[in-house]
Parts: C-alpha cells; sequence; structure tokens
DNA sequence: CTGAAAGCGCTAACAC
DNA sequence: GTGTTAGCGCTTTCAG
C-alpha cells in the first residue's frame, strides 16, 4: 500500500535507479531531475523501506541497546541519551532488557544482530569469554565494564570512590564502612580497591561489607551489620543501597547523618528527593550513552584507538553526610 | 560473512525454500529432513535475517514505542512491561524519546513505519488529527488517551481522582485545591471533572488551579497559591509535582501532612522514597504496557470491539495525608 | 514432501 | 546524468 520507489519512478517518469540515487546520493543526479523526483515523493508520501535498503548495503541504520533492567533509575537517563544522539545520526534504537539474566542477554544479542549494526551492552552479566564470541556476529560496545579488545565506556570508579572517601575523612570519620555490592561486579572491584587504597593512604580503617544484592534490599538489610561495625560513615555500592541503608538504620533508631554518614553511587534522580537527601558520586550515565554510540558508529575509523574511554565522576554533596560524632 | 538459508541448503543437501519451510512452516517438512536441516543450521549458526522475511511477508516483528520522556519515571515500568511482554511473543521494540514535541512525534512514526508492525504512542502531544491520518500509515495503539476510531489504553482517572478526593473527605478536610497539570491534556480534564463532581457531591469546595507543567518545578511554583486558596488538601497533576509541591510548602514553613494533606497521582518509584511518604493513587503502567502491546498484536482480530481499554486505579495511603488541621 | 522460479524494495556496478 | 541488470536473504506460489 505504502508507495515504491517504482511508484515514484513511475509518477516522474524516470528509472528507478534515478529515484534511489535521489536518495542515496543526491550529488549524482540532475538538480532539476532531482527536484521533480523528490516532488513527486513527497507528493505520494514516498519513505524509502530502510530494512530493503539495508538488505542490498549491510547497513541498517539501528543499534541494539541491552540493558539489566531498565526501570532501574540508573538507565533511563543513559538510555534517552543513547536514543536521541542516536536519532541525530539518523539510527533508531532497539531496546531489550535482560532482567539481569546472562542468557538472555545471550539470546537477545543473537536475535538483534541481523537488525542492527551493532549492540551497546550495558552492565552485561555475561562472561567476557561469551562476550568476545558474540563480537564476531555483531559489533559491540560495552558499558560499565572493560572487555579486553573490545570498545567499552566505563565511569571513573576509582576516583569516585577516592572522592567519597576523602569527603568522608575531611568531615574527621576514622572509620568507614564500605557496603558492597554483587559479586562478580567490576565496578564493584574497583571501588573496593580504590576505596580500600584511598582509607590506607588517610590512615583510616575501613571495614568491607558484601556481596550484596544492588538494590534497596540490599542496604536496608545490612543496617544491622553497619551497625556492628563500629563505623561513623558508609560509602555505598549506589544509591538504591544507600538510601535502603538510610531506611535500615532509621528503623534501628540511628540518624543520618548525626550518628551515621552514608555517602551513594550514581546520583541517581532518587538522591535528590530522599531524606536526608544523598550525598553521592554522580556518574555522567547520559554521557556514558552517547559516547557508547560515538564509539559504535565510529566503526571502520580507527576503532582501536579509542577501545576504551573512561568517564570522570563528580562528589555531590548534600545532607547524607556531615562531621563524624564527638565520642564525648 | 554470517550463514544465509543458502549455505543451510548447500550443506544440508536440500533445496533453499525447504530450508525456509524448515523455520517458517516446518509442519510442511519431513521430519528427518527437517531434523537434518536444523542440524546444519545449528551448525552453521544460521539465523534467519528477519529483515529480509519481512521484506516479503510484510510482518517485521517489531514494535515501535514512542514515549515523551523516558526519563519521566511514569515511563520506565511501561517500557519494561512493553519489551518484556513484546519479547514473549518474539517481537522487538523500537523505543523512542520525543521530548514531548509534537513534530518529533509524527516524524518518528514516520520514519518507524517501515520497520514496524505498529507503533504504541504513549501520552501523545499531537492532534487527534495528527493521529489518525498517521494511523493510515501504520497502526496505532494510543496509550494515555483515548482518540475516537483507534484501540487506545487508557487509565480511569475518573475513579482515582474521585478516590482520593474522597479519601481526603474522609480525613475531614472541606476545603480542596487541585494542582492541574498541563493544558490539552486528557488525563488533566478527566481528574479535573472527576474531581469537582466527587466534591460537590460530598459538599466541600474545590479550587482549581493551572494549567502547570507536569514536573517538580510545577509544583513547588504553586506553593505559595496553594497557601493563598486557604485549602488544607491538595490533589496533583502527578506525583512529581506532588513531590515538588511538599519541597514548597516545607519551604514556606508549612507542614505535610500536619497543615496540609498532599495526594499525588501515578505511584512511581519516587512515591515511597519522599519524606513524608507520598499518598498517591496508583497508576497501572505495566499493565498498560502490557495491555497496548496486546492491543497491537490483535490486530486484523475484531480490533473495534475492545477498541478501549480502561484500566483501574488504585488508592495507595501512606504518610503526606491526615486529618484536616481542627480550627482552635 | 520437495524443487523451481518469481519477486519483496532497494542499491550498485556497469553501460550508454 | 541516466538506464540496465543483477541480486541482497528470504518466502511463496506452482509443479512434480
Amino acid at each position: 500500500m505504502p508507495a515504491t520507489i517504482r511508484d515514484v519512478a513511475k509518477v516522474s517518469g524516470v528509472h528507478v535507479s534515478t529515484v534511489s540515487r535521489t536518495f542515496s546520493a543526491p550529488h549524482l543526479v540532475n538538480p532539476s531531475t532531482r527536484a521533480r523526483v523528490l516532488d513527486c515523493a513527497e507528493q505520494l508520501g514516498y519513505r524509502p523501506n530502510r530494512a530493503a535498503r539495508a538488505l542490498i548495503t549491510g547497513r541498517t541504520h539501528n543499534i541494539g541497546l541491552i540493558v539489566a533492567d531498565i526501570a532501574n533509575p540508573f538507565f533511563p537517563p543513559l538510555i534517552k541519551a543513547a536514543e536521541t544522539h542516536a536519532r541525530g545520526r539518523d539510527y533508531h534504537l532497539f531496546i531489550a532488557d535482560t532482567n539481569e539474566d546472562a542468557n538472555v542477554e545471550e539470546e537477545l544479542v543473537l536475535a538483534l544482530a541481523k537488525q542492527v549494526d551493532g549492540v551497546l551492552l550495558c552492565s552485561p552479566r555475561m562472561s567476557n569469554t561469551q562476550i568476545e564470541r558474540l563480537s564476531r556476529d555483531v559489533p559491540l560496545v560495552v558499558v560499565n565494564r572493560p572487555v579486553p579488545g573490545l570498545p567499552a565506556v566505563v565511569m571513573d570508579h576509582a576516583q569516585g570512590a577516592r572522592l567519597a572517601i576523602e569527603h568522608l575523612v575531611g568531615l574527621g570519620h576514622t572509620h568507614i564502612a564500605l557496603l558492597g555490592g554483587p559479586r562478580g561486579s567490576w565496578t564493584n572491584r574497583e571501588i573496593r580497591r580504590s576505596a580500600t587504597l584511598t582509607a590506607r593512604t588517610a590512615s583510616v580503617e575501613l571495614t568491607v561489607l558484601g556481596p550484596n544484592p544492588p538494590n534497596e534490599e540490599g542496604g536496608s538489610g545490612q543496617a544491622e551489620a553497619v551497625i556492628r561495625t563500629g563505623a561513623t560513615a558508609v560509602l555505598a555500592y549506589n544509591d538504591l543501597m544507600a538510601v535502603g541503608l538510610i531506611d535500615g538504620l532509621d528503623s534501628a533508631g540511628v540518624a543520618v547523618p548525626t550518628q551515621i554518614s552514608v555517602v551513594g553511587i550514581d546520583d541517581t534522580a532518587l538522591s535528590r528527593r530522599t531524606r536526608p537527601t544523598l550525598t553521592t558520586v554522580a556518574t555522567p550515565t547520559a554521557a556514558a550513552g552517547r559516547a557508547a554510540v560515538d564509539m559504535l558508529l565510529a566503526h571502520g575509523d580507527d576503532r582501536r584507538t579509542t577501545a576504551l574511554v573512561t568517564l570522570q565522576t563528580e562528589l555531590v554533596i548534600r545532607n547524607s553526610s556531615g562531621p563524624a560524632p564527638t565520642n564525648i
């Protein structure tokens, strides 16, 4: 029913290839013919069928975006930025949610492979080996985790953790707890490594708790454990856990930040809204989305030279962190 | 590079059409041949190219989902549910963000039209006329707004507003303010109509404020105006505005819910997290996403008979609403 | 039950 | 600068 290239050719009295060129290589066609063709196309409401075009060019102008959980507040800004950025470059975005399942992840990449020019893999749960294997089927850009040999976009969590610990040290805290995230998370290892190092340098004690699920329960469930450590400040793996922890501490009658300071990571929309508002390490999720799209589209150029983009973080001080309580 | 139907045909010693049938009409092929073909396909890592298939069948097995703002907390649960539900039925999802712009919306539908079997239009900003016109190019299902003649999924906001007002009346409030949303919003009109009616029935005063932008600023900016009305309770167009309003009231030294009760609409993830936690009308966003997918895929069946699905809402009572202050 | 042939909408050499 | 031809990967008549 919709107009095809053939209809336009017929109406404008030229051959289909001329119509084709009018759209895919306008400079190769006489301006006056071009104008006429464009005119007829407009009249007929003709729009090139990208799928048909892809069949022959091999470029779909589609990108796949695979995330662990669309509803996790960390992702929407990333998705939004990626979509907007991609569309600005005339690419459309497939979105898929793996529900944190590595098998679903693999299946999804395979299923999408033929319909996209590449896939953005956000916080994948698959093994490096699995990811490398998939990358032979379709160009991949990994977000939130470095995979050797593949282009990736990561946040500088080492820097973020350092900023957070230094902030707490500056407030006089001498015993800090690190509320760890899920086992096997690269981010978690980075945070732990950097926090440990920073604490040692500053000669303060650091107690590591975890692994924990990266959600509110993972925070609220550890409130008692945190209290038992005797720490006066906590750095949590992410905002969700930080918020959960504050809840848990509240239930246990511990005031934040008067008795215990809590710092999160990510600066999701949540952190401005909770009470107390959350001191947190802002990760540039929107920038990550755009960078990932850029890396994918740079395919063909010297992709190796920018194989790993590391985005800087920033400490946002709000009301959940304060001076260490004085022992009087 | 990836295996095609031809490669499989060659290796398994049958004609391409047999391979094709093995995947698209397995019952038409001899079990033993089928097994052999499947085996070779597996070996070669063959996967049918859906775009190529679509070219001939006319069915892409893709769905487009267009929302006003991916990062608005209302949408992610809907997107997630739609994606999961669609994938369960072997459909993939394109996502696109219009940034609340009607022109972008139209352009997006047109751009996606050839690559999808239909488009889910969430909270569209376009006119009914525009939408109807587009629906001639591609099957459309509208979410959050009824469009005459088109399948749509809406929330029963009339019911929701009634529940909210009755709740406040039950708490003894006799003067309630309605913090209206954006001009031209169907939802807004429904809420207003129902709130007005319910208030009149209960013989309580209702003061309508607005239109306002449907975000936190739209709430915080109206705090003074709300106070001036003298109302002791407010129903806001959505959670974001309710939360903003609570902030604004707080800044003005008005306590919630002691002096003024605030009720939101939507029950976004936010509402459990703010302090005080937000009493709100829960709208079943996930169910809406699934219902919209179902309606789209039911195309061909008797679509008219279920042209408008209305989803029930539910009042969630938390801590931002309380008894009307006594005038002593 | 399987093969042959045509063609979905489009682009890409290659002629003219 | 434009027409001709072949064919991307697949499904679908139609024969056999």
